[in-house]
DNA sequence: GTCTATACTCTGATAGAC
DNA sequence: GTCTATCAGAGTATAGAC
């Protein structure tokens, strides 16, 4: 190599992570972490092949990051339902505490397939979790549900469509609703008289 | 008035939600709505304040016509469980045919404070249903959360998170869960031991 | 009061020299 | 592998014609 590598992928993911925690979702453009690097804008393209893949790349480590934060939720001994309760929390807590972050995650790209991965491993941690106290094929369905289901109101929350705070409340009442929702299906048959054409039945 | 005007308010929306509807949502640029309204970019500017305030017009404009999606999927008679559930079809429906403005309405822009109304109707129109069947403050809330949930629910379905299909059977499972949850709610306390320290229990 | 013309700044992205 | 140079496209501000 006729050149020594000034960066690396690393390097520039950090960077770019730093800058977005200081001056937000906009402030990451190619040009912004380049100078922050002492680069020019194009030698980013090197190591990633355009901007959303940079953006992928950050979204792929929010959500190591925000698995992390899960885990970390998960008191020792049995699973039970204050266990998924204190996960959502955490979920919703890593969401307002890098909100930046948490964006790019889930809202500001389009996730790239090498990075499906890391995706599927927070559906895959719900889903052992809540196998631990309902059925597998209700824990499945569960986990995409509860995900959704906080996701939805944190979107709502952060799009400040209730600015009196009401939000706050439902939030909660929710996910209540949701698991004792849950645990209920786990043992009775849903199904219901009328169901959307394109929706199959439970 | 010595100058005629040669576009308003209604004629930069039409033409902007046509353009949304068929190239999507990176195309409604102020430069490519000018040009199909034989205009200079900026005259766009003596109508909408900037791009932003554009893109609020046009998520208002897409709620409103997302309510009327789901009012019509209300049945005469009584309201019940098959109501609500109808509706949170309607609404999933109404984001799939119309994935651009859906977008719009929910993701691509800062909801301006003129257009909260809009929102709130949403909001209402769901509490005035769902007092028919639960108590007024169950209502309040159940209606915040029933839209969170569908609303994440498209959001991980749009996003590609599952190629596999899985989420599709999960949104119905998950709707019937919440929907339980809240009829089981609708008398009982849910309060649990745990909860997150900024949360207020219920 | 409404539009056009022009231009400034920012963005992502590419080509080719060293 | 990084550089300089350059492009096309975006939002938007200002000046001035009618």
């Amino acid at each position: 190599m006729p050149y020594p590598s000034k960066t690396s992928r690393q390097a520039i993911l950090d960077t770019a992570l730093s800058i977005l925690e200081r001056d937000g979702v906009e402030a990451i453009s190619m040009r912004t972490i380049a100078a922050t690097l002492h680069l020019a804008p194009n030698a980013l393209y090197r190591y990633y092949a355009d901007h959303n893949m940079l953006l992928a790349a950050i979204g792929n480590e929010g959500m190591r990051q925000l698995l992390e934060a899960q885990r970390g939720a998960v008191n020792p001994g049995p699973v039970t339902l204050d266990t998924i309760r204190n996960v959502a929390f955490a979920y919703l807590h890593f969401a307002r505490q890098h909100r930046a972050l948490y964006q790019i995650i889930m809202v500001k790209h389009q996730v790239a397939d090498e990075y499906l991965t890391a995706y599927a491993e927070l559906d895959s941690f719900t889903f052992d979790l809540l196998r631990q106290i309902v059925d597998e094929t209700v824990a499945l369905k569960a986990g995409v549900a509860l995900w959704g289901y906080v996701h939805g109101m944190i979107s709502i929350e952060q799009l400040d469509l209730y600015r009196e705070g009401k939000p706050h409340s439902s939030i909660e009442f929710g996910l209540n609703a949701l698991l004792v929702g849950i645990m209920h299906v786990k043992t009775t048959d849903l199904s219901s008289s009328t169901h959307a054409p394109e929706e199959t039945p439970l």
